[in-house]
DNA sequence: TGTAAATGGATTATGTGTAATTTGAATTGG
DNA sequence: CCAATTCAAATTACACATAATCCATTTACA
């Protein structure tokens, strides 16, 4: 477990992905994400306490919550530990990620305007210009690909579980480098949905989806087996 | 509000669906389920710790597990509500459950036994028995029902999103009686999903469990128009 | 002597009481 | 009739007491 305060970077569009108003769930949740505290750590209340610089109550009742939404589990009088995030869990969260958003998806293709393609264009830019070594910056910037197409969608449960299940792909995949071959691919899965979507064509950009979502999961896969 | 202390009936293959280690967690569930709390309802923790007779604490703890749910909100300092679950809320469900429930139903259709067929049979039999008054038990055993067919299902987190999301329908019916033509119509459309596995047609009972799924969707936002 | 059970102390979770801040509504005054 | 103030009630945070768990060491027995 490493010690440092964690210090989520926030680029223009993304800054509502990891917000609440409870401070002190959020940093747990966002320590969580960032693989501070990795699957399996116990989360010990005094020790927490004094991280956060508060009393217990607080850091029990963010625990509770975070255990209200599958990131925690706790055990009667044995504490609360990070969710045990295993392979399993993976292709579980995959799966459902996977129904979730050509669904979130279908009803931006309806109504999406050029300035929300503009803003995708300009992601996927950031994307492309980015170094070899900003791994994290980049998963955050796919995240943010997909949050700026969702984030509008009327069924407001079904876009914060895609954002539940995005978080604990965050937290499985901690700090692992991508290849740059699959930075390329999934590159051009974009570009390849945003051309679609461009040239108006709903059922080209859907296809496309689906098949960046079980290329990821695929390589995702792969990489978490070794 | 109403103060009886809820007491959830249990038929034989259900008792698994609403057990929790967590007593108080249970029954404030269990009461938001059973309509004693309804939508917009404050809790207030002084008269839960009361009702349940403890102390605040375990209540504000509680209350966080659910809040992280989805079934209760909070602001700050001004304490916790049931969730709002509103006309869109139920489309908002429905929807979620018409892309989970396929994916649950598909496993199960290469799995079943036949011992399995035999409870699902029995269900049904105890729906086709009900006395025309017996709104909540039909609705138990038709959610039975599908419980029996996804509680084994290997992506446990899409189990317990639905169960989440079943909670939420009862939560919003309440006790608002079912018309007896829906009733019988919900049977015969389980009765059809029976009979497409019995007689080993996957792709037959897919579809109906679709059209049973999209069926009770239309009639519930019909009922709760008015 | 080796292994398993038992013991005990330290650590931590859980539950209760209490003080302080906030809220929201009723009351008062203009 | 509207605005400001006051006051009760509830939330929040904190400190403390109790109870359970964990781990290392010791003890008992084959």
């Amino acid at each position: 477990m490493n010690w440092v305060v964690s210090n989520m970077p926030a680029s223009e569009y993304f800054k509502d992905f990891f917000q609440h108003e409870n401070k002190v769930y959020a940093q747990i949740l966002a320590d969580i994400a960032q693989g501070i505290y990795v699957s399996g750590d116990r989360l010990v209340t005094t020790a927490l306490a004094k991280r956060y610089s508060t009393s217990i109550n607080p850091i029990r009742e963010a625990i509770k919550q975070l255990e209200g939404e599958g990131f925690v589990t706790s055990q009667k009088n044995s504490g609360a530990r990070v969710a045990n995030f295993s392979q399993a869990t993976m292709r579980d969260v995959f799966e459902i990620l996977q129904l979730l958003e050509p669904y979130l998806f279908d009803w931006y293709t309806q109504r999406y305007t050029q300035d929300c393609l503009l803003k995708l264009n300009d992601v996927l830019h950031q994307m492309r210009s980015l170094s070899a070594d900003e791994h994290m910056k980049f998963r955050e910037l796919d995240t943010e690909f997909h949050w700026l197409m969702y984030k509008h969608h009327y069924n407001k449960s079904a876009v914060q579980l895609w954002k539940k299940n995005k978080l604990i792909l965050q937290a499985l995949h901690g700090n692992i480098p991508i290849s740059l071959a699959r930075r390329q691919h999934a590159i051009d899965e974009h570009e390849k949905i945003l051309s679609a979507l461009v040239n108006k064509k709903p059922q080209d950009a859907i296809q496309a989806l689906q098949d960046h979502i079980t290329l990821g999961g695929q390589y995702w896969s792969k990489v978490l087996v070794q």
